[in-house]
DNA sequence: CCATGCGCTGAC
DNA sequence: GTCAGCGCATGG
């Protein structure tokens, strides 16, 4: 593979390899693994049912796994996937918050294989309906969230998740009925893939209609409804009646004390009396009695929907069945939902977010961050952003104008400026045409000592002067700067590193001044001199240190890989997976037989030569004139997980 | 809320 | 090679 090129680049999706793992990691019955996994999901505060308690899932999950661990490489072929790219309201009962969710992707689970739950589950036929005419008896569907944004009240936020908790999802799609449907999921994975966004990935338990899967049966939800039985549906209580609990005694208030209550504040209109004059909130499903309402409705209201007191709900906001998820205000604000711009902004580098924030220390501390050395170099600026040395993405310089500067970057940005290592030029920022939603452009005007410029000039030990500039009395008694090189800086600085943006140390501000730069405008320079005990990077002890601290360029990897590799034995379970069975090594220029085995080319050719035509891992006969077709997606793979394993082959 | 910005990428 | 133009983080 080719330097920078990642697994996306080849299109090859991560899913397989999730799905691989998911089922690898679901251990056979009777191991202590197996009872773990009991555990966990019982001991989740957020079934709904407190009987399903009692009953024992895990005998039939672990069933299944076993089945498709025996039969995987017999039918991993039958597994598909087909993607919805329908967008969806999904809302979790059990979060009590509302997502909106981006079906991606449906993967069909091997014909015949049953995925149990012990609660009741409900066929999954409606969430396509309007997609497709084929839905999976079992499956897993993955929701992408985009803007988790809480609009009821929250029984459980987003860090109180875990992974292996059973919870309620409900997409509110306009179905048949025109009510949401809820699923019983269970957890798979969560992943905060930026700031603002969130994946959530849930693997909802589901069976045809009717089916009779454990101790439980798959029902319609209107028919769940009608059962009216303890613990059917979270929304109803023992005798069938809606209840109106309160404070310690209602679960979910004990759940988080915190937060008001959906289940226990609104129900006093529950149960059939009067069931003609009762409204059904479209978000809670609560009823409500048009004469309890404040202010009283005198009769039914003609609008379909209508949502109670405590949901209220912006009507505009509700996505249906076939509609474009709704921008959130923030995006919709932003000048991609303005022009029409196929371009993808938010694949590439060019605009991601950040995935990991620096809590070691505050955004205004400065001198080093702990855990970097000197020379730790990274490829892209939201990575040194991440690691906290300079938090800004674009910004040259971070600072606060009235306290002073805590970090810079040396980019190369201006032709006039002077790097001679231990000591340096600056220039302040401003000045440019940022016309055209620019982030970096022409000098039209002057620049002044504000902002930045100012922040800077206040890490100077000399009183603040935005007319002449200032020099300081004792340089090293200045405000410390952490220095970060740029290798775009190499056009003017012989000491900025060749690849990606390394921290060079601490500097201080040793003067500052204005002149007119080359540009032709006034600009605010600086003079920054190295004052740091760690050695600089381009200095023999320095180049000694970086080797032996084992210092190379930090490359991002895409989040889907950071989280497989961040699961407990991925490599060791891939390792296995896709070891050969001949050789007993990691598969290495792999063929994928017909009977869905792995086995280095080497290793095949050199059975066929013993003339045995058949497949090393399960005498399947290939024939003699089988053709060898090296499986290059797996190699990819392989090569990604195991950089360098090739090498030695 | 708004303004700023020494990056980055895909399109040309 | 050049260049338009985006999300995002940050400060004010």
């Amino acid at each position: 593979m080719e330097d920078g090129q990642t697994l996306f680049d080849y299109n090859v999706g991560l899913n397989d390899i999730v799905q691989l793992l998911i089922r690898s990691q679901t251990d056979p019955p009777d191991s202590p693994a197996a009872q773990d996994t009991s555990g966990v999901a019982s001991s989740s505060a957020l079934l709904s049912d407190p009987k399903s308690e009692s009953c024992n899932s895990s005998a039939p999950i672990c069933q299944a796994a076993a089945e498709t661990s025996t039969k995987k490489n017999n039918e991993s072929s039958s597994i598909t996937s087909s993607t919805i790219n329908e967008l969806v309201d999904c809302r979790d009962v059990s979060i009590g918050a509302w997502f909106e969710a981006c079906i991606e992707n449906v993967t069909l689970a091997p014909k015949g294989q049953i995925v149990p739950t012990n609660k009741i589950c409900i066929p999954i036929i409606y969430l396509f309906f309007f997609n497709t005419s084929s839905y999976p008896e079992n499956g897993v569907v993955e929701m992408k969230l985009v803007d988790v944004r809480p609009r009821a009240r929250t029984v459980l936020r987003w860090d109180q998740l875990q992974v292996g908790m059973r919870v309620m999802v409900n997409y509110n799609m306009e179905t048949p009925d025109e009510r949401g449907f809820w699923y019983d999921a269970e957890i798979v994975t969560l992943n905060q893939t930026s700031r603002t966004n969130k994946e959530l990935r849930v693997n909802i338990l589901l069976g045809g209609p009717g089916d009779v899967i454990g101790d439980c049966k798959v029902q319609f939800l209107d028919e769940i409804y009608q059962m009216e039985t303890a613990g059917a549906h979270p929304l109803s209580s023992a005798d069938g009646q809606f209840k109106r609990k309160s404070g310690p005694e209602c679960k979910h208030c004990k759940a988080d004390p915190d937060s008001e209550c959906r289940f226990c504040s609104c129900c006093v209109c529950g149960g059939k009396q009067d069931a003609h004059m009762q409204l059904l909130c479209d978000e809670c499903n609560m009823a409500f009695h048009i004469y309890c309402l404040n202010p009283p409705l005198a009769t039914i209201p003609d609008d379909e929907d209508w949502y109670c007191p405590t949901c209220k709900n912006d009507t505009s906001e509700v996505v249906k069945a076939g509609e474009k998820l709704k921008a959130s205000k923030k995006k919709a604000k932003m000048p991609s939902a303005t022009t029409e711009s196929q371009r993808d902004w938010g694949k590439g580098m060019a605009c991601v977010g950040r995935t990991k924030e620096c809590t070691i220390v505050p955004s205004n501390h400065y001198g080093p961050v702990p855990g970097v050395p000197v020379g730790t170099t990274w490829k892209f600026r939201v990575q040194v952003s991440e690691a906290g040395v300079h938090r800004p993405h674009v910004g040259g310089i971070h600072g606060r104008s009235n306290d002073g500067s805590y970090s810079l970057v040396l980019a190369g940005g201006f032709e006039d400026e002077v790097d001679r290592g231990d000591e340096f030029t600056y220039t302040g920022s401003g000045g440019r045409d940022l016309s055209g939603n620019k982030r970096i452009g022409e000098h039209c005007f002057d620049q002044t000592l504000t902002h930045m410029n100012r922040a800077l000039a206040l890490n100077c030990d000399a009183p603040l002067n935005d007319k002449d500039g200032a020099e300081s009395r004792n340089w090293r008694a200045g405000k410390p700067v952490r220095v970060v090189r740029s290798s775009k800086g190499r056009r003017i600085s012989k000491y900025a590193p060749e690849e990606g943006n390394r921290y060079d140390g601490i500097y201080k501000v040793v003067k500052y001044w204005p002149e007119i730069g080359k540009c032709g405008y006034l600009v605010w320079r600086y003079l920054l001199r190295r004052d740091d005990l760690e050695p600089a990077p381009w200095t023999p002890e320095g180049l000694e240190r970086i080797k032996k601290l084992g210092l190379s360029v930090q490359v991002r990897l895409p989040f889907e890989m950071e989280w497989l590799l961040s699961t407990p034995n991925f490599l060791q379970k891939m390792e296995q997976i896709f070891m050969c069975v001949c050789c007993q090594e990691l598969v290495f220029q792999p063929i994928t037989t017909v009977c869905s085995h792995n086995v280095c080319k080497t290793c095949l050719q050199r059975s066929f030569r013993a003339q045995v035509y058949t497949c090393p891992a399960c005498r399947h006969d290939l024939g003699k004139d089988y053709v060898m077709n090296q499986n290059k997606t797996l190699q990819i793979l392989l090569d990604q997980f195991f950089p360098g394993y090739s090498k030695g082959r």
